[in-house]
DNA sequence: CGGACCATTGATAATTGTCAAAATTCGTGG
DNA sequence: CCACGAATTTTGACAATTATCAATGGTCCG
């Protein structure tokens, strides 16, 4: 007998087993949780959810990636996070009723689960280890963000684009006998707009990464980096304390 | 009969009545938790926490204001958080053991109340209430700090200049018939290293807002803002979308 | 009153943003 | 599979902003 779940479309249920806030679950929960469960499409490009939006629900990328960020009053935008496969948003306006503090938009065809407001409540109340994991995400999403600002906050661009690398060779990087190599989720003006440095700035410290041996560039969207190590240094980050 | 909670040093059992995470419960199980807290006091100064740190409780400010910062391997510092009565931090090290991302030291004499790893992760568990507060907490935080990159990536320094002002005239200002006077919980050097300029330019950009009648200095310490609008204008962040 | 600390101001240098143009890449359709 | 056009990226020249260094002025507290 073949049982339909409602969260059929996500081949194997990855979109529960991806995320980790859902891991402790046993298989019987999880199923009850997949029925709560609804689903939706993004092209390229599309906007999941807009700043000042009311979201009545938690979102849950299920397939490819997204950006969130801010608009200044004078078009700048700023990139705050890249989502992707197993990543969620949504979590901050569930108790608050406060509208979205971001724009979140598809970088490539996206497939998202929604888990309604109340339901995701009723699932914290339910289950303390949900709000444990879900305190830790935050948590970790809390010590991302500190580093982000003191990299941006230290204004040397280089220790900017370092953080930037490393964060990236840590979430898309594959390793091979070369090196680590990088494919990038975002075009340039979108690094710029995440590290707060214009476009064309962007290039010419990759060039000269480039010239440096520190990087080397594949295609656009592909960066060798043969020493990570070089990377680490280039972000200085205060890792090593005395 | 006099009854002596081992809290006795909070006057008024404050320390727990302070924090909004534990606003929802009755005074009996407030009780029970003031019996599991200990204090501690810190001349100004003084560090609380040392980044890399491993922490074991949680730690809740009682009275006083504290920075929270982290070192560059050059030796900058950015200010990541100002917290002062009600505020609490340690609270990421709980589930996760992983040492102290940032340090924390006093701004003035600080009163503390410690709450033990162990006796924290059981309240969460026992009342989900806990939890959700905490996980409020947490996402508002977030929130600021999703502003403050904002403020700081979008490289205008005016910008950034008006975003601590709102910031602090919310946290730190009161009202009178002239307008909002900010009392500053830190010095020129510790705007600066908020905001991730050099000391100087901190102090040319309030020169010359006071030159545009914008703001009125006070003392050293103490700010007036005749017109707050003024101050969003300068902070221009996009709170009017279209 | 004196000294230590903090804040302001000025001059200059370095970095990065902006604008413009050239080069490259990518996707589409022939 | 190639060619073409659009979009993206790189490069160059210059301007604007801010950091740095140095000196002066101010404030707080014993």
């Amino acid at each position: 007998m073949i049982v339909h779940y409602n969260c059929e479309k996500c081949k194997e249920h990855l979109c529960i087993h991806k995320v980790p806030i859902f891991s402790s679950l046993d298989s019987e929960d999880l199923r009850k949780i997949m029925k709560l469960i609804t689903h939706d499409e993004y092209k390229k490009g599309e906007t999941i959810v807009f700043e000042q939006e009311v979201m009545d629900s938690v979102i849950i990328i299920n397939e490819g990636s997204a950006k969130a960020y801010k608009t200044t009053a004078d078009g700048r935008e700023q990139i705050l996070y890249v989502f992707s496969e197993g990543d969620f948003f949504g979590e901050q306006n569930l108790f608050t009723g406060q509208p979205s503090t971001y724009t979140v938009e598809a970088l490539q065809p996206v497939k998202i689960c929604k888990l309604s407001r109340n339901q995701f409540q009723e699932l914290l109340y339910r289950y303390p280890d949900i709000a444990v994991k879900l305190i830790v995400e935050l948590g970790g999403r809390l010590s991302r963000l500190e580093n982000a600002i003191q990299s941006i906050g230290v204004r040397n661009v280089d220790n900017r684009i370092g953080f930037l690398l490393l964060e990236f060779a840590e979430k898309y990087g594959t390793k091979n006998k070369n090196g680590t190599v990088i494919h990038l989720p975002i075009s340039r003006e979108g690094m710029a707009n995440y590290l707060g440095v214009a476009r064309e700035t962007v290039s010419r410290k990759l060039s000269q990464l480039e010239n440096e041996g520190i990087i080397r560039s594949i295609s656009n969207k592909e960066i060798l980096i043969p020493e990570m190590s070089r990377i680490e240094e280039l972000a200085g980050i205060s890792s090593h304390l005395h």
